[in-house]
DNA sequence: TCTGTAATTAACCAATCAGCTAAATAACCA
DNA sequence: TGGTTATTTAGCTGATTGGTTAATTACAGA
């Protein structure tokens, strides 16, 4: 497991990292505000955090003895993207236009028009 | 680790298992189908076969000698909505309705219009 | 019934993970 | 300087993970 879209996808299989994200989506937070929500020791959070910060997921600066955490969202950004190709599997909507792009087909086949026409939905590149 | 979405999260993590899924997006398969691109072991596809089918990922049916696999969707339903709640942290537009939103904010507390307005934009309900 | 193919189970291994306590740093405050 | 607060590092543990090989089950077909 090296790849970037694995390690994001194991630092968010753990609810307390994501609520870390969630609590950091309101704003910065040093690691006692983020640790105050749990019965877990500081260096559990601390080692969290290395996770979360490995993936990219949060930054770090530095203020006087704190060390704030702000949230970052691009890996993020990655995963919607790999999710999404899987959309059509789920959505209803999706389903319909399928039913639509098929029924367009079938009508081509017939022959009662011949429009050339390029791609008409690539469902192939689904990318892991 | 014992929620749902923490159990998705981390059948994801792997690009084996991501890779099977991207297989079964294109159709039913076996395991031995499924195994081929791999150079791992059989026992190693049944475990990740077994991982994906504890998330809800696949399903599996019976046909001969044969345990054909399919892709089931509804738990990337869930990682799509999660992941939704994160949108604005890394979308342009969203930072852009962002700003109009406060510059609207803060026009009303200048006191020039008033209208009363009900929601305005949750920004808090981001779950984990 | 015997043989070959598909897939799983069992038992093991090394590496990683999530947690702990205790000790060490780092920076502010008096 | 010394004390307090914030955070990290070190070292340990038990559980889980991803892989292996060997043995086992399940079925099809001759």
């Amino acid at each position: 497991m090296n790849d970037h879209l694995s390690t994001t996808f194991a630092a968010l299989a753990d609810p307390t990292r994501r609520a870390i994200l969630a609590k950091l989506a309101s704003g910065e937070a040093s690691v006692s505000e983020l640790a105050e929500p749990f019965s877990i020791s500081m260096p559990a959070i601390t080692k969290h955090l290395k996770v979360l910060e490995n993936a990219g997921l949060i930054s770090r600066t530095r203020s006087a003895q704190f060390r704030p955490c702000k949230l970052q969202a691009a890996p993020l950004k990655e995963v919607a993207g790999w999710v999404e190709e899987y959309r059509r599997f789920w959505s209803e909507s999706f389903d319909r236009l399928e039913a639509y792009l098929a029924e367009v087909q079938a009508e081509e086949h017939a022959g009662k028009k011949k429009k050339k026409h390029k791609k008409k939905h690539k469902r192939s590149s689904v990318n892991h």
